[in-house]
Order: C-alpha cells, then structure tokens, then sequence
DNA sequence: GCCGGACCTCAACCGCCGGTCGAGGGTTGA
DNA sequence: TCAACCCTCGACCGGCGGTTGAGGTCCGGC
C-alpha cells in the first residue's frame, strides 16, 4: 500500500504517514495487535493531502481545515443541529473545476440554509430559480447552488440580474451534453476530468476575449 | 509608504521588507547615500507578494518563480533569444480567472512558438483558428492562446475536435459582450472582478448541472 | 555644529514546520 | 526460531521566514 502511493508520490516514506497521522490528518483504523489497517477513503485522503501539498503548496495547517470542511459537508455533524451553513468557511481560494472545498454537491440545504449561506433575498433566489440557475432536486439543494446564488448576487451589484444570466445556463448545458456524449459509461474521474478542461477553456476564452 | 502597505497588511514590518530585498523578491532603487526608494512598481510588487504569501500560502521561492515568469512575459529578455516558450513553467496550479502567471495577455507569440509551448500540431492549431478559438492580433498571439491550445489539445484526446468548441467561444463572446455593456468607462479592475464573476459562474453551473 | 531620530548593513539568533532517526520492543509467517 | 516487518516515543534536524541588536551613516532642526 506504501508502494502504491510511492508510484504517485515519489517522497512518501512511512515515517511521513506516521507523522501525518500523529497530526491528526488521516486516523486510519487499526488491527488488534496495534497495525495500521488503511480502507481505501483513507489513501483517498492521504493523497488529496499529498497532493494539495505538492501542487498548491498548502501547509498542512489548512489542509486540515480543508478536510474538516469536507467532512462536515458530507456528514451533518452526527447527533448535532444540521451544521448551520451559516458559519461556511468563506471559499478556500476562490473554487475551480478542481477545487471542491465546501461546495461539494453531496451537501444537502433546505432553501432557508442555502438563502442563508449564499447570503441573499428570498426575491433574488425566486428569480434564480424561475430561470433555472439554481435547481432543487427533492427538497434541497447542493452545495454549488450556494456559489451560483452568491456570484449571481455579486452579478445584481454590477446592475445584472437573473435573467441577464441565462445564457450562462444554456452554455453550461450544452458543454455537459457534450461530455455526457463522450463519457459512455460513468467513469466519474473522466467527467471530473473533461469538466475541469470545460471551464478551463472556457475561462481563457473569456479573459482572451476580453483582452480585445 | 510602509504604513500604506501596512493599512493592507498587517504584519508587515521593515525588517520584512528588507528580508524580502535580501530574497531578491524587490529591488527598490537607492538614494546616493543608501536610503531604499520605493518606485509604484515596487510597491505594486510588494503587495503581490504579500498577498501570494497571505492568501495563497506560496512559499516565497514559488512566489519569486510567478514574478521571474511574469517578468519574462512582460519584456523579451533584453539582448536575448526571445524567452524560449519551451521553457514554460507548467500552469502555477491550474489558472483560474484570478491567477494571472505567465498567462498574461501582454505575451507576444509568434506562431511557432505558440504551437511549441502548446505542444500541438500545425494542423490542431490551424483548425483552431479556422474556428475562431485561437485568434492572432496583429502578428502574434496573446498567453491565453497557450491556455487554449493546450486546452484543446486534452479534449482531443477524448476525441472532442475543435468544431465541437466553437459553442465555447459563442458563450464567452456573449458574456464579454455582457460585461462590456455594464462598463462603460475602462475601469480594468471592475473588468477583471466581473471576468472573474463570469468563469465563476460558469464554473459552478458546470459542476452543479453535471452532477444531477 | 551638534543632537535626535530614522535609515543603513551584517551577523547572530529564533521559532516553527515538516519531517527523520534510532532505541527498545511486539507480531507474523516461513 | 528467526528474519522481516510493524509499533511507539523522544531526540534531533534542516530550512524557511523572519527578528534582534550592535555599530555606523544620513538628515533636519535648532
């Protein structure tokens, strides 16, 4: 298992993962006899860490902060109120394709949570809706949702609202129709894959655009 | 002028400054008699490594390696050959809306040294501009051509061709058009915020319709 | 012309972060 | 029974990002 991550992780020793569990950043479960015993979301985790250290550079201090946030999104804090999303982290950098923070869609709100979080009117958020930019699916609402709000809510300071903002949908729609095209069998890390490679073209577009 | 960067930095002080200078990561100019004298562009510099530093966590070693790249974009390397393109550094993380790096429009390409730092074929790059998703100014290309032509080029590994991008550019070209009606006068940090609102956006409705 | 305060240099020092090392000892499987 | 792992725990370490202080220069005011 050392050796698997070592084949992606050139610098991963055992002494490193002992340190990194000594501070508490993976608790892997352990055997009787006192060995460590890693699942599999354990390595998931040790690489988001030794990724998030190589790539971004992050100490190991927010890379704890991260997974605490991670964590609370997918679990509401067991036998607690609902994690008030109230107290979201503002957005750990401002999150791209890849970063997933907080905003991870496995994050469920009620409309008031999300209203709450995202910081706006209940006006604002019937307009967000009625032109689809914001979707409920069941009763409540994933964790971009409060993103989309929150930038449309930036937007409607520069004098832009909802409905100037639909075409935004339509391009959004459109590029998932086409990964979907090309993804035939869910292969959930080539979708994440194609979709960081969507909003990447789609931000140099932009800004190149603009340069103009 | 330290209080000025103190007013947005708490933690400055003059000792820090001079560290900074020992780095290599300022160089303000001198006095006859040895006093630093702080040009705008030096404090300009000072903020963005304060900032890097603050909000990023980069290491001032990375943080000096963004500058050196920027620097390098800016002015062709004086009495040189024309600052290889080659030798790119790979995207400081993956350039979302708000990380400039070497991806500035200010770079000047020519043609081959586009498709050399892409690492794409004349043909790619050809059909690219039959498309209108890579456009020359004048002679040469701008740091976010690189951006997309490399962009590009992973789509076509899954077997996306540039004619399945043009709906890409038809959306930012719109949304450029959103943005340009909203400022009237060249105000380029409204500009950049409400580029920066767009790929967000963008981005978000991406990850969040993806996932439904 | 001289005093106080701000600036300079340079070397020494510091605290924290991110680990590594090794001693001393238990576990496992051939 | 023995080699090869695994464990803990405390000591140690190198580098990064500065700070401190001694010793000296520069400037404005009186």
């Amino acid at each position: 298992m050392l050796q698997l991550l070592q084949a992606e992780f050139a610098d991963v020793t055992i002494s490193k993962i002992r340190f990194l569990e000594a501070e508490g950043l993976v608790t892997p479960a352990r055997t009787v006899s006192g060995y460590r015993k890693f699942a599999a979301a354990d390595i998931e985790r040790l690489r988001y860490v030794l990724a998030a250290q190589r790539d971004q550079y992050l100490p190991l201090r927010v890379i704890k902060e991260h997974l605490g946030a991670m964590e609370r999104g997918l679990r509401p804090t067991p036998g607690g109120r609902p994690a008030a999303p109230e107290n979201l982290p503002e957005p750990p950098g401002l999150p791209g394709a890849e970063d997933f923070g907080v905003y991870g869609t496995e994050l469920k709100l009620t409309r008031e949570e999300l209203r709450a979080a995202a910081g706006i009117t209940p006006e604002l958020l019937d307009q967000l809706e009625s032109h689809n930019l914001v979707v409920a699916r069941g009763n409540h609402y994933d964790g971009d949702a409060i993103l989309v709000a929150r930038t449309a809510a930036e937007f409607a300071e520069y004098g832009i609202e909802p409905r100037h903002l639909r075409p935004f949908r339509t391009a959004a729609d459109r590029e998932v129709g086409l990964i979907e095209q090309v993804i035939s069998q869910r292969r959930d890390d080539k979708t994440q894959e194609l979709a960081a490679l969507a909003v990447r073209l789609h931000a140099a577009l932009v800004r190149s655009r603009l340069a103009r």
